[in-house]
DNA sequence: CGCTTTTGACCAGCGC
DNA sequence: GCGCTGGTCAAAAGCG
């Protein structure tokens, strides 16, 4: 069953690994108070993902705690279910709030640009407005959870001080630019790092079999 | 044949 | 300014 942390990448610059119960999580939380994520017991999961939230503020023991969680999270309704083959996770969307990377020289007169450095320039700002962010960790022998969405690698990298490369996907839908990076971590090979970037502009893929596909009333909620 | 993966090159950002 | 690093591009190869 997993042990696993789940944060938001920018403002825990570490994992945590979290005990089986979430009954012990709230002060992790206390005491880290960026950290707004946890995991659940597989026991403890409706089978299939029913009400994820309730499930959840059900087995916070104080009320104290779910008042935390209720605040921390901005509702219940931003919780959502990570579905792998072997390992469940809940987590919360981010925030719309990390805009601000956002180029302050954007007042270039584009009118005297050449064609190149228009594409360019298009391609720095891209660049630079990141999109909310997650991830989480799982352990895993497949790399790429199936998360219900169809995914295109575009690129691999080995990054330093790793021995195993970062693989880099995105979406395949048109005009749904929400990327992926998929890593092992280096001191543990068998977690599985999965980063998710944007928010996707559609529902995930119907080529999922029947067992296996959530019903659609929840597909909204599947991954934000 | 069309889609996906691989992989080297390129670019931007950052620290020094 | 320079070098390092992470992220992306795009051509070629692979695959069904």
């Amino acid at each position: 069953m997993l042990n696993q942390g789940l944060f938001e990448e920018q403002e825990l610059p570490f994992f945590t690994a979290f005990p089986h119960n979430l009954t012990s999580c709230p002060p992790l939380m206390a005491s880290h108070q960026s950290l707004k994520s946890f995991s659940i017991s597989e026991a403890a999961l409706p089978h299939p993902a029913a009400n994820l939230s309730e499930t959840l503020l059900s087995s916070l023991t104080s009320q104290k705690h779910r008042q935390l969680l209720s605040s921390d999270f901005g509702g219940p309704q931003l919780l959502s279910l990570q579905r792998s083959s072997a390992n469940f996770c809940i987590s919360r969307a981010w925030g719309e709030a990390n805009e601000c990377l956002a180029s302050k020289k954007m007042g270039v007169d584009h009118d005297n640009l050449g064609v190149s450095a228009m594409k360019m320039k298009r391609i720095k700002a891209r660049r630079k407005v990141r999109e909310p962010r997650f991830c989480f960790k799982t352990m895993s022998d497949v790399d790429v959870l199936d998360d219900g969405y169809k995914w295109r690698k575009y690129g691999q990298k080995v990054v330093k001080n790793t021995q195993h490369p970062r693989s880099y996907y995105r979406c395949t839908q048109d005009n749904c630019r929400v990327k992926k990076r998929v890593e092992r971590l280096a001191e543990d090979p068998r977690m599985v790092i999965t980063t998710y970037e944007g928010r996707h502009i559609h529902s995930p893929s119907l080529d999922l079999d029947d067992n296996s596909r959530p019903p659609s009333s929840q597909l909204n909620n599947f991954f934000w």
